[in-house]
DNA sequence: CGTGGTATTGACAAGTCTCAAGACGAGTGG
DNA sequence: CCACTCGTCTTGAGACTTGTCAATACCACG
């Protein structure tokens, strides 16, 4: 193996788009945060809301921006502030059980939601870290809930943002209980490979922000599972793994490995 | 064993009382349906609104009431219609994987929605069948999300409802990524067992509206090590099955088994 | 050039799935 | 009342996959 992604200047390796775009977030957050003005408008709760609506419901918002990697965002049993979205950089929620095992509940990138878990409650029952430079927003709900006007301006893509998170939910669930190792690993390569699509970064090779052992806890594996999977859909030349930095090669059989969940391709309106 | 639960005579056999709440539920569809005379009012995503806002959003509610057992009510792939509320009876929610194989991603007694995972796509992702005789009510979304008013009737519930949604369903993935098979059992039996409580029906004895092959379709195993985790758990006299009648005999150890997951009790507001 | 964290690989044990046989209960028809 | 059947459920034995434990490799960092 050859020198960390990103960073290799042998120009024979791919370089992913999003290792660069990822770790340069810090650009982004230190722009501007005005809503008018965010580059996240697109997939943002606001997106196809009126004017007016955003620059009210602005005043509501927090805005976190250049959080450093590692750094806690909400921990499990904190009160609930209300639901967060990510608007640069990465971001993994997890739970601890009563053993003190930690399971990753989720990965979380531009444009995504998390934390409405914790209404149910008035308590997170996540904690939330950043896996590199990150921003944020915080939308607090509860507040948000009296206010009709503001509320017009997140609710229809609220709704769908919601909608998407319980179908991912739903993948996930298939996955843990049916898929073998490497299929496992098959279907967390392909939804990040779409995820990464929608974001108008490259789709056949990026770079993860995690390590294997967070990839691990996510896929209800043990570490060395998730390596020998690696080793096997490499063998079979699937993928084309250099530390972090994933070239997915055969897109298809790739796909149909992970078919079994991602019956239909889902795109959001 | 003896006869079939709720019908059986021997006084000696606890009698579940949802067993007989359950099968009769065609007194409550039988009913009126108006929502200021509905038994589930307490429970529905109504619940704390002022009957204004109710009986305007009662306009726009498709009631179905008394459909047979093991009736179809949405399957995969058809258009989105809106999501569901459970008056009475039980639905179960599935999904059809590639390979032919059904994965049960839920159950829902009264009071609880589904059907969500639709808007996303707009198009249902799960199949909902009946287990017995049931009741629903179904609120067109899409409609709803441009009447401002009639949204105000279930808004703060309904995002509460969600939100114990995703909760259940993060439950679910740490079960299926971390528990062995009787573990998994006791986390089910237990998060029934809340749901009937909660319903102030019997917690310690109830009827089990689906079978074990259901179960198993539910919990990730196989029907015979679902058969098997019933056996342990009866051996270690946590419970007390008389095929689909179950008795908790031990609340504590269950719980303990259980408690994995359910590390704190969290209980709807 | 060590050192520590991360990742890979191998050998064995444990748990679950599969296949197969049998038990039980409800319903049917004689 | 019985024998029969069908679907559901239980129980047993062997195969398979993954977890665990242990050793080693790799890379970044000081």
């Amino acid at each position: 193996m050859s020198s960390l992604a990103g960073i290799t200047v042998d120009p024979a390796v791919p370089t992913p788009i999003n290792a660069v775009q990822l770790n340069s977030s810090k650009c982004h957050a230190a722009r501007s945060v005005r809503c008018d003005a965010c580059w996240m408008q697109r997939l943002c709760l606001t997106a196809g809301s009126n004017a007016v609506n955003v620059s009210r419901l602005e005043k509501l918002i927090d805005h976190w921006r250049a959080m450093p990697k590692e750094k806690y965002i909400v921990r499990e049993g904190d009160p609930f502030s209300g639901i967060f979205l990510v608007r640069s950089g990465s971001v993994k929620t997890c739970q601890t059980l009563v053993n003190g095992e930690e399971q990753i509940t989720g990965f979380h990138f531009p444009g995504e939601i998390f934390g409405l878990e914790g209404l149910f409650g008035n308590m997170h029952t996540n904690t939330a870290v950043t896996m590199e430079t990150t921003s944020l927003c915080m939308l607090p709900l509860k507040r948000l809930l009296s206010r009709r006007q503001e509320l017009l301006a997140v609710e229809p893509r609220f709704l769908l943002l919601l909608s998407e998170l319980l179908n991912r939910k739903d993948d996930r669930s298939v996955m843990l209980s049916k898929l073998r190792a490497h299929e496992r690993l098959a279907v967390f390569l392909w939804d990040l490979s779409a995820r990464f699509e929608r974001r108008r970064l490259s789709s056949s090779c990026f770079y993860l922000p995690m390590s294997r052992t967070d990839v691990s806890r996510y896929l209800g594996l043990s570490l060395e599972s998730v390596s020998r999977a690696f080793a096997l859909l490499e063998k079979d030349q699937l993928i084309k793994p250099n530390g972090r930095t994933i070239e997915i090669t055969d897109k298809l059989a790739l796909a149909s490995l992970a078919g079994a969940v991602y019956e239909s391709q889902r795109e959001i309106a």
